[in-house]
DNA sequence: TGCTTTCCCTTAACATGTTAATGATTGCTA
DNA sequence: TAGCAATCATTAACATGTTAAGGGAAAGCA
């Protein structure tokens, strides 16, 4: 992960709050329990890092209507920029990776890595 | 990791604790610099680390005679026995890994991994 | 309807990661 | 030898991981 907190170090956010970032533009508004998991982060970290990333204006919080234990979070305008800002390089990071190992063991890393913990195929 | 916590839950002590005693335990006493290393760890955690183990009485902590910046740690018997109380089930996880992926693959992903990292190499 | 259960989320408490600043010694050098 | 740089380690401040407990809301059921 150090070339990813790299690239953070400049942006003024953790490698956490960029996988935030990163789902909720990938997917839309979520609720909580579908952001945690998709960013690998456990519900109370995510409370926190919810309650920091809203204060700094990049995402925002509303509770749903009609079941009032719920709330989606989305993505600002401001949140979005973060991602745009960085996404040339963050491509590059994965592309250096795929360069170093080749292609063919680029995937069989992936494969290996999904048979030692099957739960966690994107 | 999640096998290895699950192990430790039971013993009171941390995966980097756990990893602490390893590394005492294979090389004798050593100064924090290369326990730290040797440990993967940042200085400033081995020492909060190191705080709480002298306090548990896992490990001791000496100041060396000549420099008197420098620190030695060694493990106590106390922390020995945890070693030992879970070296079996610590084997089993290894050979588990192994096993899953049979020992041609389980070589090509350490060898995969390391050419991603070559620092990290043991 | 009233009660219990379940669900979604937050709080709390403790341990660690990370970076920067500070201490404490030692070593070098003018 | 006084002063300064380098080295080893700790402290501080903030963010996250992890487990357990708590709080509010909805759902199921007698």
């Amino acid at each position: 992960m150090a070339p990813i907190r790299d690239m953070l170090s400049d942006t003024g956010i953790t490698e956490q709050q960029w996988r935030v970032l990163r789902v909720l533009s990938e997917h839309g508004p979520l609720d909580t329990t579908t952001l945690a998991d998709r960013a690998s982060l456990l519900h109370p970290s995510l409370t926190r890092i919810a309650t920091t990333m809203r204060g700094k204006g990049l995402i925002t919080q509303t509770r749903d209507k009609v079941d009032r234990r719920r709330q989606f979070i989305a993505i600002t305008p401001d949140g979005q920029k973060i991602i745009d800002d960085n996404a040339d390089q963050s491509a590059r990071i994965v592309a250096d990776f795929r360069r170093i190992l080749g292609e063919d063991d680029f995937e069989t890393l992936l494969d290996l890595l999904g048979r030692l913990d099957p739960g966690a195929q994107d």
